[in-house]
DNA sequence: TCCTCCATGTAACATGTTACATGATTCA
DNA sequence: TGAATCATGTAACATGTTACATGGAGGA
């Protein structure tokens, strides 16, 4: 065979799109969800109202910038007097469809950076108090954040005057999911947690 | 009280100690374990021998020479006839302390940034078909990864004669707890994908 | 003949963080 | 009096990705 590199998916956009990096097609996610001001949008991406994707507005404002250019987004100018101006940005047509393309395309690897992770390789270097130190502190940092996923979740649920699942058509169908996933992921970060303290403790003569 | 903003941690390393990043403490958790090259660890970090931190070569020679300069690695250099010269790693007392110190701290936040969410809260805006496939897809990635980590799993198994959990003074103690964490995390998420699917097929017409 | 493995690196670019900048209002 | 909220941005820096560069050995 002589087709080793072949297009692929030229059908899809014409090749004189602008990039939109993976925090643009987040925003947009959101933006198709209900149209919003860049502050709002920093407020939406990162705890606790948000375990999917983290950006702050330093990053947001810039890439909102740029989405406008790609002809993504507009926004309408609002005048405050006793508030600063404000900028409503709301998807186009043409915003709308590259959201979905992206939706569409996949499989999706992100690939993995978890420092606690690499932590707990290094963790038999330790002395076991230090080691059970550092996993006490870990335990209840986790435990806070499946707190502010529950409220999340049970703020979706409050908003909508609903109970999920959410059907596959409704905005909240992907989210609730995703956050729910993450909680399920966070509290099985917290047992292996409580399991490696309770070994750590086995190994050690008693004390106290 | 008066003690608003205190120094906190400074007797741990001198204040002029150059910074090292989370990718310099992972290398350097990796050579706790064993001696190697570059070469050896840009094969470790990343899968499918790794799913803790991911980083490619080219990020990572840079890093070594920074941990070089700040007094955390040597290298001897292996000259080689048919192959080319090689600088093999390792730890030095410095490196040693430094490593410990960071293992100690914490709790450990690391920003979620999964792509593959953010799509997933994007889905609703698909048709069910589309939406469809695009799980499909990713439930066959998925799928994979888990082979590659229950592969590497055995490996720390066969390489060591052990069967875990090790003890908490050994090399793999962590290693193997947050790789078996990944797996059960990916092997969520699979599990979602497919009640995922279930949902969407079960509001769709019945074809085929 | 071309590809992969070994082994090291650099350069240009994309992405993300921290800090700086402004300024009125409201609450403790 | 000082901090938090609303609202927008920029600049300097740190981190990560993609592509380029070299070169011999061994296998398909």
């Amino acid at each position: 065979m002589t087709e080793s590199s072949e297009p692929e998916d030229v059908s899809e956009t014409s090749s004189s799109d602008p990039p939109i990096s993976v925090l643009g097609y987040g925003l947009m996610a959101r933006l198709a969800q209900i149209e919003c001001t860049g502050y709002e949008l920093s407020l939406v991406m990162g705890p606790p109202r948000n375990f999917l994707w983290e950006a702050k507005h330093s990053q947001i404002y810039p890439v909102l910038a740029e989405l406008k250019r790609a002809g993504c987004v507009t926004y309408s100018r609002i005048t405050q007097e006793t508030r600063p101006d404000k900028k409503i940005y709301r998807l186009t047509d043409r915003g709308w469809e590259r959201l979905r393309q992206w939706a569409r395309q996949g499989p999706t690897r992100t690939p993995v950076r978890n420092e606690f992770f690499m932590k707990l390789t290094a963790l038999w270097t330790l002395q076991p108090p230090d080691a059970l130190e550092m996993l006490e502190r870990q335990v209840e940092m986790l435990s806070a954040e499946i707190d502010m996923m529950d409220t999340h979740l049970r703020d979706l649920e409050v908003r909508t005057d609903m109970r999920p699942p959410f059907p596959p058509h409704h905005e909240y169908f992907g989210i609730y999911a995703a956050v729910a996933l993450t909680k399920q992921t966070t509290e099985a970060t917290l047992a292996t947690c409580r399991e490696l303290i309770a070994r750590i403790q086995g190994t050690m003569p008693a004390s106290e």
